[in-house]
DNA sequence: AAAATCTTTATAAAATCTTTATATCACTTA
DNA sequence: TAAGTGATATAAAGATTTTATAAAGATTTT
């Protein structure tokens, strides 16, 4: 999964900066840095990020400060990595609006782990799972299919068989496998359906009939997705 | 602040149920209580609270599957509280749909304001109290629906069916989870009242009765707002 | 009690699934 | 090459399921 969400990290150590820069970088996140205050909350107003790692301990002011100020227009997540531990600075961030908070020294999966639960709630509505293969477009999600951006009407047994081979892009499913999972272990006879089936959904999808791009036929075996 | 939302609690331990009931019940919170994974599944299905507590070790079932079932239809903040620290426990925890994880023991103090966090970002309602759809508006702050800036006047069950419609726009909802969210788990059969329901929502809402082109039925599976 | 709302029943219409019939294709063999 | 064979494709009829809607009865609210 590529996620390409833009990240700021606000922290005044370059040690622990270039840590989180290149964990995140090798997990797909661009990154933006700032040392200060000053120059985190410029960078945030100017290029709103899908989040902030802050570091309570800023040379130039309290990261409670920033904290603040970022809350007062600032609604993505907000990940709080401080020394301090005790009690008071954790609940004081999170009731400013902080989103969690860790401790350091922190251990990175877990970090990423809570980025990710982050970045899932806040983009609820935006992110959906969506494949792309060529002109179709499945959205798991939505239960949606779109063709050329399209929507395209299947009905639900049509979209539970394409679904199916678009999840195993490539991979030729037996008609075994089909019948057994779309309608169940008793149909594995019943090649016919698939056929019916498989028609209908190349007539939904397919330029040409006679030369299917999508829905490949593996004579004697199943059928593929290309 | 007094917020009487229901906590439910997942716990084994009585001496911890009883600490968190107590914690708890002081910040105004309505407490419901279960011991196994068994009892939790049938009281959140039955009560849906705002927030859930979860112990990962309970006797009956793994609290890592308790999630993974919870998390099949309820959306609302899950917490795990866990003797586990290690961090693969914690990861897994997160991206099975947990929202944040404590090790216990835990400081009381840092539990409220990560709950309070939770709770105010998934109230997420007020923040966007007004859904504006093609002709159709609704104030979910307000109870409020509008075709054309003409107040719909909807009786409460015709309300809370547009109104979850219409915060998973685009999105099929199946009749088992429309039954069970406005009717309750024991309705999951009633499909027929659904279909009165929708009827009348149309009247109310489309244009054209015979070409609906905000709530689309799909057959076999459910209904999705557009 | 009256009004509003929810629940249940009945029935028509629409959509979908299943089955049948026939055509087509790829490949083998005379 | 031509006929034959098994697998596949497609249309269309028939059967079944699902849905829409009105309206009557029951319950709750005012």
């Amino acid at each position: 999964m590529s996620n390409h969400a833009e990240i700021l990290i606000i922290d005044d150590e370059p040690q622990i900066r270039k840590l989180l820069t290149i964990t995140l970088q090798s997990n797909d996140y661009n990154i933006r840095e700032a040392s200060t205050a000053r120059e985190g909350l410029l960078s945030a107003a100017n290029h709103p990020p899908e989040m902030i790692l802050l570091d309570l301990g800023l040379p130039d002011e309290s990261g409670h400060m920033v904290l603040e100020k970022l809350r007062e227009w600032y609604t993505k997540p907000i990940i709080i990595l401080s020394v301090q531990s005790n009690e008071e600075d954790i609940v004081k961030a999170l009731d400013n609006g902080a989103n969690d908070y860790l401790v350091k020294p922190f251990r990175t999966g877990e970090l990423l782990a809570r980025m990710r639960s982050l970045l899932r709630s806040s983009s609820s509505e935006s992110e959906h799972p969506v494949i792309t293969i060529q002109d179709i477009q499945i959205d798991l999600s939505l239960r949606l299919v779109k063709k050329n951006d399209e929507p395209v009407k299947l009905t639900a047994t049509e979209y539970n068989l394409l679904a199916l081979l678009i999840k195993n892009e490539g991979k030729v499913l037996t008609h075994q496998f089909l019948l057994r999972t779309i309608w169940g272990p008793s149909y594995i006879d019943q090649s016919q359906y698939l056929r019916v089936f498989i028609a209908q959904l190349r007539k939904k999808i397919e330029d040409d009939l006679n030369n299917p791009l999508h829905i490949i036929t593996e004579s004697g075996i199943g059928y593929r997705f290309v």
